[in-house]
RNA sequence: GGGAGCAUAGCUCAGCUGGGAGAGCAUCUGCCUUACAAGCAGAGGGUCAUAGGUUCGAGCCCUAUUGUUCCCACCA
C-alpha cells in the first residue's frame, strides 16, 4: 500500500502535533533502565518574565541537538528545564507596570503586597517562555521543571548560606559598593555600565596649615570634599614628597587633613596630590583602610547631601556641585576648571550615575572558594569548548574579589539573618525564627535579598533536589555539559563551578560548551533600543522550528558570534523543502511494507556507492558531534542529502523506478528507504520535526524516531571499488554536461556517445542508463579509436568520449580549448614532478601523501595523452 | 592598563591535529527533464590583512605591524 504525504510542507500543523505526541508518550523523560549510562544537562534558566529571543533560541537549539543525539545513542538522558527569578530585572518590570497602570511605587504597597504582585506577574507570564521553548522542539523533561525561587531551590539557598556562614566564608562587612540612587539598591560590579561623559577637573586650593602656601588638588567630583579625610601623594614623587606629614585645611569646611604617602597616587598624573574620600570612592576606601582613615558619608541614599555637607544639606549631588564650585570661586579657592571627559559608572537598568557608598553588606570570601575552582579547570576535570575561554575564566578567578551578595531589593531570596534589638544578637538560620535564641526577645529578619546569581550558582544540584539526597542527584549529578554564551562565564559558570565543588564536593559539569551572540544581518547586537531584534517565534511561525534550528546551527562554530539574516533562514527553508520533496519522491515509488537491506550480491553499483558514502557520513557526523562541532556535522549532512542523495542517487535510480516489478526495482526501494530513513535519524537532532514526520510515513519500527537508535558506522558498507567507479562515471558525466553547456546544446538535443576506455568495470551496459538519463545520450557505443571528424572530444582520466555534434562544433574553438586544457594539465604535471623530485619531500613526507601525488600524476598523464591524440585528430 | 577574538570569493561565513582553497547567498549562461523553479545543469570570481620566520611543504605554527570586535580593571 502506498503512503503519501502532503504536497506542501506545513510546519505549524506538523510541529504542534508531533510535540504533543512526544510529550504524551513520555519520550522527554530519561530512560528508567538503570543499565544505561546517564547523560544530563541543566538549562541555563531564562528570566521567568522574559520572552524568548534569538540568544535563547540558539542556546536551546544547541542543547537539544546534544540531548537528542545522546538519547538516540542509548544514554538515559535528562534535560532539566526551568526559569530564573532574575531579581532586579523582574522587580523593575513589575514596578514599571505598577507606576504606569496605578501610579504607585512599591513603597505604597508595602513589601508583602508588592511581593504578591510579583508572584502574580510571575504566574501570569512565567509560562510564556516555557511554552516558547516547546515551540522550538526542546526535549526537556517538563515534569522536572524548576524555578530558582521554588521551595526546593529556596531550601538549597538557605542551606548554602548557613553552611558558608558557619565556615566563615560569608561575612557582613562595611564596604564600598555601587549604589544606584534611583533604584535605591546596591549594584554588583557587573550591574554597572561605564559611559563616557563630559566633565571637568576642578583644581582647588587646599591651604597648608601654618604656612602661606597651598596644595592644588584636581577633582572631578568636588561635592565629595566634605568627606575628605586625607590628601595622598606618592612617596617616590620628588615634586610632592616634601608635603608628607603636613596638615592641610579643607576649604569652606575648615577641617584639618593629614598628607599621607601612598603608592596609589600615580606620578605625573594630575597635580600629583589626591584628595582621599574613603566613603565615596572605591580606591580611596582602600587607601583609607591602609591608613586607618575615618569614613565620612556626605550623601543620603537618594544622592542628596546630608548634614556633613553643612549648608548644602538637602541639595541633590549635582546641585551641590554647582553651588559649591561657585562658592569656591568666590572665596578664591578655585584655581581653574579644565574640561575632562571621564568614564562614569551608570546603573545598567536605569542609567542613573551610580554613587560609590559605604554600607553594610554581605560578602562571600572568594579566595578559598576560587582555589579549587581554578584547579578543576587546570587539571582538565572541567573543559571549556573552545579552550580559549578557560583563559577568561582564569583571568577572572585569579583576580577575584570578595563577592557582595546582598541586594536592597524585595524580589529574591531574603537573607536568612535575624537580628535581636534587645540583646544585639544576630542569628543565621536555615529556618525562619521569630524569637532570639539567646534572650527570647522578638527578632526581625534582614531586609535585603541575595544576588540572583547566588541561587543560579546552585542550579546544577538544587534542581535535582539538593540538599536532600535524591535519586536524581545520585544518578544525574554531575551533569555532562553546560551550554551557554561567553557573556556569562564569569557571572554564572564560574560561580556554579566553585559552588558545586564546595557544596557537592564534585564539579557541576564536565564540559562547558560556549557559543557566541546572535547578531543582526549588519552584525549589530540585537537590542530593544535599536529595535533590530528578530523574534524567533515569528520565524517559527513563518518557516518552522526546523528551519530556525537549521539556520542557527549551520556554520556556527563554538564561541563565535553569528549573524542572522533573511538569506540564512531562506536557505534553511529551502533545505526543509528539499528533504520534503525527496521523501515525497521516494514514497511515490514505494510499495514495500518493510525495509530489508538486500544481500551485497544483489546490490547494484550505485547502491553500494550510496551505502558507502552514507556510511562515511555516519562516521564523520558522529565524530563531529562528539567533538561539539555541530555546525560542521550539519554541513556534512546537508551536502550528503542535497548533493549526493538527491542530485545523484535519486537521479540514478529513476530508470530502475520506471522498471516496475523487477528485482532491481525492489532492491532500489529497499536501499533508498534504508538510506533515507537512517539519514533522517542522523539529521533528527538538528531538525526533529520534519525528520519525525517523514520517518513515521516510511516503513519503520518503533514509536518515534527520537527514541530510535542513532546510526552507527558499519564496516560492511565500505565499497571502495564501487566508489572509485562512480567517481569516474560522475567525472565523465560532468565533463559531458560541461561541454554541452558551453556549446549551448539544450538537454532536449540527444546525441550518440562513443566511449573509448580501458575501464570495462566503469563503462558497460549497466552504466549506459546513467549516460542516457544524466548526460543526454541517445546511444552508447564502445570504440577503440574513433575517426569521425565531426565529433566533440571529451577527455577524462578514465575515458575518451566522442560526441558527433558536427553541425554545432566550432573546431577552431575546440582546438583552442584543448590547447588551454593541455597547458593547464602540463603545468599540473610539472608541479607534481617538481615536488616528487624534491629530495626533502620524498624523504620526509608521509608515504600516503607521496602515493597520492603519484596517483594524481598518473591521472594527469592519462589526460595529457588523451588531449594530445584529440589534438592530433583535429589537425 | 590587563586579557581574548577576528581579518579567507561581491556579501555572510566554514576550513578539525600543516599535505593540491570550500559552502550558502549574489552574479552570468542554459533548462518548466513527470520530487522539488524554494528547483536542475553549467560558468566566472580569492597574492587566505601586511612583513618576516620555522618546515620538504603554511590559510593553519612562531614574531612583529595594521585594522577591527569583545571582556576585565580603571582614569583622583
Amino acid at each position: 500500500m502506498k503512503k503519501e504525504i502532503a504536497k506542501t510542507y506545513d510546519p505549524s500543523e506538523i510541529e504542534s502535533r508531533l510535540y504533543k505526541y512526544w510529550d504524551e508518550n513520555g519520550f522527554f523523560k530519561p530512560d528508567e533502565d538503570k543499565s544505561k549510562t546517564p547523560f544530563s544537562i541543566v538549562i541555563p534558566p531564562p528570566n521567568v518574565t522574559g520572552q524568548l529571543h534569538m540568544g535563547h533560541a540558539l542556546d536551546e537549539t544547541l542543547q537539544d541537538i546534544l540531548v537528542r543525539y545522546k538519547r538516540m545513542q542509548g544514554f538515559s538522558t535528562l534535560w532539566v528545564p526551568g526559569t530564573d527569578h532574575a531579581g532586579i530585572a523582574t522587580q523593575i518590570k513589575v514596578e514599571e507596570n505598577l507606576r504606569v497602570n496605578e501610579g504607585l511605587t512599591r513603597y505604597d504597597l508595602g513589601r508583602e503586597e508588592f511581593l504578591k504582585r510579583v508572584w502574580d506577574w510571575k504566574n501570569q507570564y512565567g509560562n510564556r517562555i516555557i511554552n516558547q521553548l516547546k515551540k522550538l522542539g526542546a526535549s526537556c523533561d517538563w515534569s522536572r521543571e524548576r524555578f530558582t525561587m521554588d521551595e526546593g531551590c529556596s531550601k538549597a539557598v538557605r542551606e548554602v548560606f548557613v553552611n558558608l556562614y558557619d565556615k566563615g566564608l560569608i561575612y557582613r562587612g562595611h564596604r564600598i559598593i555601587n549604589w544606584c540612587p534611583h533604584c535605591l539598591t546596591a549594584l554588583s560590579d557587573a550591574e554597572v555600565d561605564y559611559k563616557d561623559q563630559p566633565g571637568n577637573f576642578w583644581h582647588i586650593k587646599y591651604p597648608i596649615k601654618g604656612e602661606d602656601g597651598y596644595v592644588e588638588i584636581a577633582t572631578t567630583r568636588p561635592e565629595t570634599m566634605f568627606g575628605d579625610t586625607a590628601v595622598a601623594v606618592n612617596p617616590n614623587d620628588e615634586n610632592t614628597k616634601h608635603l608628607i606629614g603636613k596638615t592641610l585645611i579643607l576649604p569652606i569646611v575648615g577641617r584639618e587633613l593629614p598628607v599621607i604617602a601612598d603608592d596609589y597616587v600615580e606620578i605625573g598624573f594630575g597635580t600629583g596630590c589626591v584628595k582621599i574620600t574613603p566613603a565615596h570612592d572605591p580606591n580611596d576606601f582602600l587607601v583609607g583602610q591602609r591608613h586607618d582613615l575615618e569614613q565620612i558619608k556626605v550623601m543620603n541614599d537618594d544622592a542628596t547631601m546630608n548634614a556633613n555637607a553643612g549648608k548644602y544639606e538637602g541639595m541633590d549631588r549635582y546641585e551641590c556641585r554647582k553651588a559649591l564650585v561657585a562658592d569656591l570661586e568666590k572665596e578664591g579657592y578655585l584655581v581653574k576648571t579644565v574640561p575632562h571627559d571621564h568614564n562614569v559608572g551608570v546603573c545598567y537598568r536605569c542609567g542613573t550615575t551610580v554613587e560609590p557608598l559605604t554600607s553594610d553588606q554581605w560578602f562571600v570570601k572568594m579566595k578559598p572558594l576560587a582555589e579549587p575552582a581554578i584547579e578543576a579547570v587546570d587539571n582538565g576535570s572541567i573543559k571549556f569548548i573552545p579552550d580559549r575561554f578557560s583563559k577568561n575564566y582564569y583571568n577572572w578567578m585569579n583576580n577575584i574579589l570578595d563577592w557582595c551578595i546582598s541586594r536592597q531589593l524585595w524580589w529574591g531570596h531574603r537573607i536568612p539573618a535575624f537580628y535581636c534589638d534587645a540583646c544585639g544578637e544576630m542569628t543565621v538560620s536555615k529556618e525562619d525564627i521569630t524569637v532570639c535564641p539567646k534572650c527570647g526577645a522578638p527578632v526581625h529578619q534582614d531586609e535585603d535579598v541575595l544576588d540572583t546569581w547566588f541561587s543560579s550558582a546552585l542550579w546544577p544540584f538544587s534542581v535535582m533536589g539538593w540538599p536532600e539526597n535524591t535519586e536524581d542527584l545520585r544518578r544525574f549529578y554531575p551533569t555532562d555539559v553546560l551550554v551557554t554564551g561567553y557573556d556569562i562565564i564569569t557571572f554564572w559558570v564560574s560561580r556554579m563551578i566553585f559552588s558545586g565543588l564546595e557544596h557537592m564536593g564534585e564539579k557541576p559539569f564536565s564540559t562547558v560548551f560556549i557559543h557566541g551572540l546572535v547578531r543582526d544581518a549588519q552584525g549589530r547586537k540585537m537590542s530593544k533600543s535599536l529595535g533590530n531584534g528578530i523574534d524567533p517565534l515569528e520565524i517559527i511561525e513563518k518557516f518552522g522550528a526546523d528551519a530556525l534550528r537549521y539556520a542557527l546551527a549551520t556554520g556556527n562554530s563554538p564561541g563565535n558570534d553569528m549573524r542572522f539574516s533573511d538569506e540564512k533562514i531562506e536557505a534553511a527553508r529551502n533545505f526543509n523543502n528539499k528533504i520534503w520533496n525527496a521523501s515525497r519522491f521516494v514514497l511515490m515509488n514505494l510499495d514495500i511494507e518493510e525495509v530489508k537491506l538486500p544481500d551485497a550480491s544483489d546490490l547494484e553499483i550505485e547502491d553500494k556507492w550510496i551505502l558507502s558514502l552514507y556510511n562515511k557520513t555516519v562516521k564523520e557526523v558522529c565524530t563531529n558531534l562528539d567533538n561539539f562541532e555541530l555546525g560542521i556535522a550539519l554541513a556534512k549532512l546537508y551536502d550528503f542529502i542535497w548533493d549526493i542523495f538527491c542530485d545523484w542517487y535519486i537521479e540514478l535510480l529513476k530508470p530502475r523506478f520506471n522498471d516496475k516489478g523487477s528485482k532491481s526495482n525492489l532492491v532500489a526501494q529497499n536501499v533508498i528507504t534504508y538510506v533515507l530513513s537512517n539519514t533522517l535519524k542522523l539529521l533528527h537532532p538538528f531538525m526533529p520535526f520534519i525528520t519525525e514526520e517523514i520517518w513515521q510515513t516510511l516503513p519503520h519500527e518503533g514509536e518515534s524516531i527520537m527514541v530510535s537508535n542513532y546510526p552507527k558506522y558499519n564496516e560492511t558498507f565500505n565499497f571502495e571499488n564501487e566508489e572509485l567507479i562512480m567517481d569516474r562515471l560522475i567525472a565523465s558525466i560532468r565533463a559531458i554536461r560541461n561541454r554541452r553547456s558551453e556549446m549551448n546544446v539544450p538537454p532536449s538535443k540527444k546525441a550518440a556517445l562513443f566511449i573509448e576506455s580501458s575501464y570495462g568495470d566503469t563503462y558497460n551496459e549497466k552504466t549506459e542508463a546513467f549516460f542516457v538519463k544524466l548526460a543526454s545520450a541517445s546511444t552508447i557505443s564502445y570504440v577503440n579509436g574513433y575517426t569521425d571528424e565531426n565529433a566533440v572530444q571529451i577527455i577524462t582520466d578514465s575515458a575518451k568520449i566522442y560526441i558527433p555534434l558536427g553541425d554545432l562544433v566550432d573546431f577552431e574553438k575546440e582546438k583552442e580549448r584543448l590547447n588551454k586544457e593541455k597547458a593547464k594539465t602540463l603545468s599540473e604535471i610539472e608541479r607534481i614532478e617538481k615536488k616528487l623530485s624534491n629530495e626533502g619531500f620524498v624523504a620526509k613526507a608521509p608515504q600516503a601523501v607521496i602515493d597520492g601525488e603519484k596517483n594524481k600524476l598518473a591521472g594527469y598523464k592519462e589526460i595529457l595523452n588523451g588531449i594530445e591524440s584529440a589534438l592530433a585528430k583535429l589537425n
